[in-house]
DNA sequence: GGCGAAATTCCTGTATTTCTGGAAAATAGA
DNA sequence: TCTATTTTCCAGAAATACAGGAATTTCGCC
């Protein structure tokens, strides 16, 4: 019976709707980096015939998820906000981290930003942040932003809690910058310095991810103890000094809002 | 020549890619009312077999446009939350208009809200709103959310500047609503609401889409004196009546700052 | 307002893909 | 652990996407 399907490998297997494959393909050509395309520029990218481009483009457009600008240039289009509207509204971690993020923030009088991720195909991706009204500095996350799991306050309190098999894999796959985000040089050595975030209730960071800037995180659980993502604030590190001896307490508020949230994820 | 493609009358003619169009609306099925759904679910709706619809699920789930969640729901995925994010960085009318909505805000402290809205299709999508820290009501529009052209000040304001032909295709498409609105029982009358509406620089709505709010919004045209979209304030019954004699003042400033982006539009 | 260039649509046979339909496997739930 | 549900797999039949270029429309610039 290993011979019926040997000719295509299972880890190259190419899914079946090929069609609806490339059409997405073109979408995913829309980055940060580059937003804007031409048909004859996405065409190029992907090795498509100009007409073949044209009719992708057109299902996108005529869906939404592109629009067609001046000069033949798309971007990415409204269909795309409304259904942000739909995973804000919808999803349960954005739901009870709003308040959540209310709270970790006040004691810092303006000077701290919330945050809020989710675990997502070993990355970790920013949902929600709770911006004061004027705020003295920017940060990194950014609700829609894909950061890497190691590195980070928010990231750290996810990864600590991800379990062996995928943890392992990551290691496989990424070792390198694991260690050179100082996780440890070998495998054994990660899952201690994995060992030693999980003692923590809180995560504290200094300046991993912007110079100056101090990260407070914890992690959130869903079913089954499985974590979904991790919530807490980032200040800036004179602010964080000024707290003094009540950076223990803020540390500790920060776990009590997370453990809070996992126990009520648990009853809806 | 006429016989070679009457089996399709051009009206209805069926886009090429019938796949990739398929596959998209199973993403349309995501909504607002009905955020989650099943492959078997999403098949009966659509009249797709259930192997046909696992594959479209598993391209759009790879993709990252949807994500399985328990018990075989799907909901919309991360990949939306990463496009939302490029057009809110990549949008010229929301660089422009969150300076300007803060501007706008200011004189009512804290009891507004802030309004950019853009047209698209025959429909106004509200595509950023500044929300005070502390605001003591909920608004119908919301970023993502579509709203009807013919209600409330943010889309009357785009309304009067659409130009005949798209007017006239609104007409014939949605006069009835139009009618309900008030802005006319017939053609001439629909025509002469909207010259009414154009003769004013910034247009002031009451209670329109939310009891007891006041809508003040002005338009803002792109290249060519084409529409793009409006920028306003939406504010309580009650701070607008306090505002007196100088609710004409803030009229004024709205129109200015509209004019003003208007103005930088045209410059990059 | 009109010209040239670019962008976009149209066209058809053929080859490639997808879909069907059911059965098997994996997974989740009790 | 067992059962129900979800998900994948399979191969032939049938639909459909693609090539390739020409026609057409739109756009940008005088």
């Amino acid at each position: 019976m290993a011979y019926a399907t040997r000719d295509t490998p299972a880890h190259e297997r190419i899914s079946k709707v090929a069609t609806a494959d490339k059409v997405l393909s073109v979408l995913g050509l829309f980055t940060m980096e580059t937003p804007e395309w031409t048909v004859d520029e996405a065409a190029a990218a992907l090795d498509l015939k100009t007409s073949t481009a044209y009719q992708y483009f057109r299902s996108l457009i005529e869906f939404g998820l592109l629009v067609g600008g001046s000069g033949g240039r798309s971007s990415v289009g409204p269909a795309v906000i409304s259904l942000d509207r739909i995973t804000r509204r919808h999803d349960g971690l954005i739901a009870l981290g709003r308040a959540a993020m209310g709270r970790l923030v006040t004691p810092f009088d303006g000077e701290a930003v919330g945050l809020l991720c989710r675990s997502f195909r070993m990355q970790v991706m920013c949902i929600d942040e709770f911006v004061p009204a004027s705020l003295p500095f920017a940060i990194s996350y950014e609700r829609g932003r894909p950061m890497p799991l190691f590195r980070g306050a928010a990231s750290k309190a996810i990864l600590a809690h991800l379990g062996a098999r995928i943890t392992r894999r990551l290691w496989d796959r990424q070792g390198e910058q694991i260690t050179a985000a100082g996780l440890g040089a070998d495998w054994s050595a990660f899952k201690r310095s994995l060992r030693q975030l999980r003692s923590r209730a809180a995560l504290v960071t200094h300046g991993e991810l912007d110079e100056g800037l101090v990260g407070i995180s914890a992690p959130v659980f869903g079913s089954e103890g499985l974590v979904m993502g991790s919530v807490g604030v980032v200040t800036t590190e004179a602010a964080y000094v000024r707290l003094g001896a009540r950076a223990g307490e803020v540390e500790a508020t920060v776990a009590a809002e997370a453990q809070s949230m996992s126990e009520r994820l648990l009853q809806t």
